[in-house]
DNA sequence: CTACAAAATTAGAATAATTTTAATCTATGG
DNA sequence: CCATAGATTAAAATTATTCTAATTTTGTAG
C-alpha cells in the first residue's frame, strides 16, 4: 500500500470520504512538521489543482475537526493554524522567527481540581517566547 | 482617596498618562468580572463618553499591554478578550453560554522540563467545554 | 496669558482572515 | 442514461482590527 492509500483509509475511517482535494490537504498537513495556515496549505496545494478553492481548505479543515481529524490551533489571534497531531500536547510559538515547537504536556500530573466543576471537552496550551535558535544569535 | 484616583494613581505608576478615555477603560475591566472584547468595552462606554473612537479602545489595550496593565486573551479565534488580572491563571469557556471562568493554575507543579529549552514570556492556558449553569440544564 | 510642540483622540477608510452564497461540477445507485 | 446528493468553486459579504490623516487636548516655555 502506498503512503496515499494508508490516508486515504485513514479519512475513510473516520468518516471522511476522500477526494483528491481532501486527500492531498491531509498530507500536506502530515508531510509539514509546521502548524500551516489556511492560506500555506492553499499556496502549496493550488500549483497541483490550479482550480482549488480557499473556500475548500476552510471547509475541509472543519470537516476534519468535527471528525477528529485536526485541531485548530489559536496561539496567534490574526490566523488559525492546523494541527494533524491529536494526542495532548502544548505549542510554543517564537517571538522572532514565528516558529511552532510542539511542547510534551502531562496533562494528569497537573491536576486541576478547579476543572472538575466543569465537563472539559477541549485543552489548549500555548507559550511564547525566544526559540533556542534565535537566541544563539 | 476615591476609588477613581487609586486606579488613576496606579495607571501613572505603570508609565501610563491616566487620560479620561484610558481611565474610564481601565475602570470598565476592573468593575467586570467578564472578560471583555473591544466591542463591549466601547459599547459600554461611547454612552458616557459620546466621542469615543473604537480605534481609542485597541490603542489603550495595547498601551496597557505593553506596560502590563491587561493581557489579551485569544480564547476565540475571532475576537481578541483583555483580562486585568495578571497573576498567572488559565481560562474556562463555556461552549454553550460563552461566559469565561478564571481557572487557578499552579504553574511550578506543572514542570514542564521541555520548556527549559527556550525562554519563555508567556503562558496561556484555555480550556472548552460545559459550564456547570449549562450542564443544569 | 500666549504660542508652540508633542501626545492623544477621532472618524473613516483600509486590510485581511474567514464565512456565506449561489452556481457548477462530480460521483453513484437505480 | 438520469436523478440526486454531496463536493467544489468563484466571488461577494462579513467582521475584527489596524491604519491614516486630521483634529483636539495637554504641557510647557516665554
Ligand atoms: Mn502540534
Ligand atoms: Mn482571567
Ligand atoms: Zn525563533
Ligand atoms: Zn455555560
Amino acid at each position: 500500500m502506498t503512503n496515499s492509500e494508508i490516508l486515504s483509509n485513514y479519512l475513510k475511517n473516520h468518516g471522511v470520504k476522500p477526494s483528491i482535494q481532501r486527500l492531498k490537504i491531509y498530507e500536506i498537513l502530515r508531510n509539514n512538521v509546521t502548524h500551516p495556515t489556511a492560506d500555506e496549505i492553499f499556496n502549496h496545494l493550488v500549483k497541483e489543482i490550479p482550480t482549488l478553492s480557499l473556500a475548500t481548505v476552510y471547509n475541509t479543515m472543519h470537516l476534519f475537526e468535527q471528525k477528529e481529524l485536526v485541531r485548530i490551533i489559536n496561539i496567534e489571534n490574526h490566523q488559525a493554524r492546523f494541527d494533524w497531531n491529536m494526542k495532548p500536547h502544548g505549542h510554543f510559538q517564537c517571538n522572532v522567527c514565528g516558529t511552532i515547537y510542539d511542547i510534551e504536556i502531562d496533562t494528569n500530573q497537573m491536576n486541576i481540581n478547579e476543572l472538575d466543576e466543569y465537563q472539559l471537552e477541549e485543552s489548549h496550551f500555548y507559550f511564547k517566547g525566544l526559540c533556542k535558535t534565535c537566541l544563539n544569535k
